[in-house]
DNA sequence: TGTGGACCCTCCCCCAGGGGGAGGGTCCAG
DNA sequence: CTGGACCCTCCCCCTGGGGGAGGGTCCACA
């Protein structure tokens, strides 16, 4: 039996963490004195300790951590762990999205942006439609988008799109709306038939990646206002090239169109 | 001028994040309205809340953003930005080693290790000292020993070798001594004489890289635990074969020895 | 058989960087 | 002029810890 301290020496842990992960009941001391409380480890403690430890460090939630630790299979063990693993690499390739962004944002480019103002018809499109959190998007994008390809087929009569509540980039949650325009739209699974809106759109194109659209955004945005116009709906993405047609990024572009009436 | 809610739109932060950065002088709106309290920002303040927001993405502490911001010249601003992507990257190596380190855990070696209890003489090494933070200690130890290398030369009699108090591990802070063997130590910058008391010492070789040297001192110490015996003192590193000697990890061998003392 | 110091306990407050919600004032179009 | 959307402040919540107060416990040495 190992006190605290001892065990704190041991593990390099602190002494604080130990009695946290006691309470959060991630690692539990061998024997607790009823009398005194005094906490006392085993050695065999020691390697559960470290594999906390190591997953601290991957910064994976002691919830999950607490989770990984109870189940007893190896196979699930690691697969749990895997799926850590794919979220460290989802991080870090947003990080490296956030850098170049920023020397984009840091490096100031004079060009300015062209915007057209554009009144769009309402047309019929087989869509896929969710509310979903702004962090599950992408995965639950690629997923909608490649029923939409099996549902239409070769029947896609343009470039594919989104629309985007706002609610999704200020409350963090929102509706999204995927689409393919066909010219008779299939029902099957999630695909249906959906009526867009007619509206009166500021429309510009971003050119690159889809990390750092919002720079786009805000351009797009000082436009409409200082055009004396002012948002409303949701925002319209078209995918006139995108990674389906083009592997380079840099010729990636998306026309953003945002739903915008003349304030006077 | 925009009303929060617009600029909130605009920008993709919410209305309570933009709120908070007001508060926190990081992003004052243009015009507050002394009677309401409403707060009005104007779209030239667009790209600023975008820089923001990339530099939350990478972790930036919000007073760093601000320190940034507020440097007006280019040149001092991209530095800045540079300390933290260094930062980003040291960041990412230790991820990196967490993960290695933690398939190791996860697949368990049952080969034990070998424990060698030694009686260790006082001797006279060349040393520099310091009570600092753990998570200085890797760029403190390069420059310490990038100092005792010099001073000492070709006067080298073994391999370097370090000590940390176990208050570095229980509490984040403690005192670290590298030290080189030498028969004449120099005195000259940091460098001193210091004489490493005689002691009883569990000693262990660590194999491979440095990151994940405490599962080693979890095994360790069950050893020490399991012969019925009680660590006091520092822990002593002795580098056998480091990066100065090997570039392959797979080959550094590092010595680790507990002072220890008989319980019973 | 003390006793002093190291060790341990609980409890409360602090940090960043937000989110949720209550309670109430303001703006503006119909 | 009124209703609903919008805005305000204030307080508590989250995670994963750290600092410190106030007090009990263990144990080696005298």
């Amino acid at each position: 039996m190992l006190t605290i301290g001892e065990f704190s020496r041991l593990t390099h842990l602190s002494v604080r963490t130990l009695r946290r992960y006691h309470e959060g009941e991630l690692l539990e001391p061998a024997v607790v004195d009823g009398a005194t409380g005094y906490r006392y480890y085993s050695v065999e403690q020691i390697p559960t300790a470290q594999v906390i430890n190591r997953l601290r460090e991957l910064d994976v939630p002691l919830s999950d951590v607490q989770r990984i630790l109870r189940t007893p299979d190896p196979g699930v063990r690691s697969t749990l762990v895997a799926g850590h693993l794919r979220r460290l690499e989802a991080e870090l390739s947003r990080t490296r999205a956030a850098v170049t962004s920023l020397r984009r944002l840091l490096q100031p480019d004079p060009a300015p942006i062209e915007v057209e103002l554009r009144a769009e018809p309402a047309r019929e499109v087989a869509a896929v439609e969710a509310v979903i959190g702004h962090a599950d998007v992408e995965a639950w994008f690629a997923g909608a988008m490649a029923e939409l390809q099996a549902a239409v087929g070769a029947g896609r009569t343009g470039p594919p799109g989104g629309n985007y509540d706002n609610s999704l980039f200020e409350e963090g949650r929102g509706r999204v709306l995927v689409y393919l325009p066909t010219s008779t739209p299939p029902r099957t699974g999630r695909v249906h038939a959906v009526t867009l809106p007619a509206a009166e759109l500021a429309v510009t194109t971003h050119v690159g990646e889809h990390e750092g659209v919002d720079v786009t955004y805000g351009e797009l945005g000082a436009w409409v206002v200082e055009n004396a116009m002012s948002v409303a709906g949701p925002v319209r993405e078209v995918y006139l090239v995108g990674p389906r047609d083009v592997s380079d990024p840099a010729a990636w572009r998306t026309e953003i169109g945002w739903p915008v009436f003349r304030v006077t």
